[in-house]
DNA sequence: GCCGTTTTCGGCCCGACTGTTTTCAGTCG
């Protein structure tokens, strides 16, 4: 059984942790998080890299860690990470998730006190040992005490289309009460991260402490963690910690840049601005106590010798050194959309009616609107079958002829049953203009056999686009076992269309397959899977999946105009 | 542990806020 990327990066944020605990040299841990982290993002998988002897020149991948791989691969187990596990609880690395614990604190109070589970954690904190160690006294006692209530009531993340919403909310909110010049979310939600671990929001005001009276009164306010002049996090009444940052006018490019993240892309950049000469902060970029940059993003990149770089894709993946080439994708832009192809009706689990969706979608200025009802085999959304599916198409004809300014396109979205095979008849789904083929059902088979499935799926000419392909529900349920790397070669030779899903849930491919499959020249399509009208503007979340991983308007089909859309479907 | 058009050794991003402190460590991002 191949080991994956991911695996393998688990391994190593392991190593991380525990040696983190242990107190060991921070750079050191840095390495191992840091290979993890280019492992999870490689678009080739490290077995192969491997086998062809290039494991030391993926970046951050050194001798002492190539030979950890090497022993993965070869027997499926570490004996480095066994030792280190044998050494430290694994409750004493749970006592990391807590707010306010770190890894000084877990390894103080477990050396101390034979704490190494989150449950002996609070009994410690209740009876007021805690503060009897070093370092420690009442108030961290209550702050843990409150860390492992909030961890226990949320989890850990929260996904990208509740945060979004909620964030732009309290922009909104914040104008209306303060004296604000600026004011943008920053953070991962600005980078579009499918999860999000707490909010930033960035302002420029000349009255700092205003705007912090107002955030902090503000009623989805539940606790307020810190408050200073320049930097206040509280935590709100759904458990999201949200943290408001005010700067001058002059710092906005720079502290925007700097709150944007990711960590491991600013790293990259002090880098290259220490080489240079130069510092960064979320001040300025300055050489000695000169400040040479600051006032925007621009500015700041410019000070590198580099073009501005999209937010999406600062995630320290090679974008920095594509930028310092001239080589940085021209991204996909939702006013690059021309129609979306994955739309539900009343025909089956929608909540409005062909035409009704497709006004909506001519509102928003789209050419075309695709209609892809459920098929019979998914029962619990009123799916249709043969009969039903070519009376669609016919009252799609006619709204066509009544209809002025987007074309309605006949689709249907199949299921694909466990077997690989489609659940309608090929002489009713050639008859349409376009099919999309899903798996709805045995989601937990193994993986070899979920992967042929689909591929089966992939092979009937007349399917054209593979609905969400992993079938992940972020946060709810996992992708089903399917193996990536298969999918995107097929998807490639049999010229099927991958789906970017938009639903926020779905964000389905995920970024790192999209740019996966960018690089093996796959095509891919964004969708909303809209049932309703509302629905249709989750287009943004598919965009954002779709810049993260790299794409530009020519990977995705529904950035082209109605006739060349429609010669790719008949193919 | 990684890395090198100054280096194979000695660096490795930078700052805010809090709590427990008489000057700073820990945590966070």
């Amino acid at each position: 059984m191949p080991i994956s990327n991911a695996q393998i990066a688990q391994v190593f944020y392991r190593i991380a942790e525990l040696l983190d605990i242990k107190g060991e040299n921070p750079f050191r841990v840095r390495a191992y998080e840091k290979a993890a982290m280019v492992i999870e993002s490689l678009t080739e998988p490290v077995e192969k890299i491997y086998r062809e002897g290039r494991l030391t020149e993926i970046p951050g991948i050194g001798k002492s860690i190539a030979e950890k791989i090497a022993e993965l691969i070869e027997t499926g187990r570490l004996s480095y990470l066994e030792e280190l596990e044998a050494s430290i609880p694994a409750g004493v690395v749970e006592l990391l998730k807590i707010p306010e614990v770190g890894p000084k604190t877990a390894w103080l109070v477990y050396e101390k006190l034979g704490i190494k589970s989150i449950e002996e954690m609070e009994k410690a904190a209740r009876e007021g040992k805690l503060r009897q160690l070093p370092g420690l006294g009442p108030k961290t006692e209550e702050n843990i005490l409150k860390g492992i209530e909030r961890l226990r009531r949320f989890g850990e993340r929260v996904p990208l289309g509740i945060a979004l919403p909620f964030a732009r909310q309290v922009v909104e909110w914040l104008k209306e009460r303060a004296p604000i010049d600026k004011i943008e979310p920053a953070g991962s939600i600005r980078r579009r991260k499918e999860t999000i671990g707490d909010i930033d929001i960035l302002v420029t005001s000349t009255q700092p402490l205003e705007v912090m009276d107002a955030f902090v009164s503000l009623p989805v306010v539940r606790e307020v963690i810190a408050k200073g002049e320049t930097k206040t996090s509280v935590i709100t009444e759904m458990g999201i910690q949200m943290d408001v940052r005010v700067v001058e006018p002059d710092c906005f490019g720079a502290a925007l840049q700097y709150f944007t993240g990711s960590k491991e892309h600013n790293i990259h950049l002090r880098k290259i601005a220490q080489d240079m000469g130069l510092k960064i902060s979320e001040y300025g970029v300055f050489r000695g106590d000169e400040k040479i940059a600051g006032r925007t993003e621009e500015e700041v990149y410019g000070a590198l010798n580099l073009p501005w770089i999209p937010p999406e894709l600062r995630e320290d993946r090679g974008e920095i050194e594509a930028a310092a080439e001239g080589k940085l994708p021209k991204l996909v832009e939702i006013k690059d959309i021309r129609g979306d192809l994955h739309t539900h009706t009343k025909h089956s689990d929608g909540n409005f009616t062909i035409k009704e969706m497709a006004l909506a979608a001519k509102e928003m200025g789209y050419e075309y609107i695709g209609i892809a009802d459920h098929t019979k085999g998914l029962g619990v959304a009123a799916g249709q079958d043969e009969e039903e599916i070519l009376k669609e198409k016919e009252e799609i004809e006619k709204l066509n002829e009544e209809l002025e300014g987007i074309r309605v396109l006949a689709g249907v979205e199949v299921n694909i049953r466990m077997d690989g095979t489609l659940d309608i008849d090929e002489e009713v789904l050639e008859q349409l203009d376009f099919v999309i083929a899903s798996v709805h059902s045995a989601f937990k088979q193994p993986k070899e056999v979920m992967t042929e499935r689909i591929c089966k799926a992939m092979e009937r000419e007349v399917v054209d686009i593979l609905g969400h392909p992993t079938g992940r529900l972020i946060g709810k349920r996992d992708a089903y076992e399917v193996d990536g790397e298969i999918l995107i070669d097929e998807a490639v030779r049999t010229g099927t269309i991958l789906e970017i899903n938009a639903f926020p849930d779905r964000m389905d491919l995920p970024d790192i397959l999209c740019r996966a499959g960018k690089g093996k020249g796959a095509k891919f399509a964004i969708n909303t899977d809209a049932h309703s009208i509302d629905q249709l503007n989750l287009i943004e979340y598919g965009v954002s999946t779709a810049r993260r991983g790299w794409l530009e308007k020519e990977d995705i089909v529904n950035c082209l105009p109605l006739d060349e859309l429609l010669k790719i479907f008949r193919k």
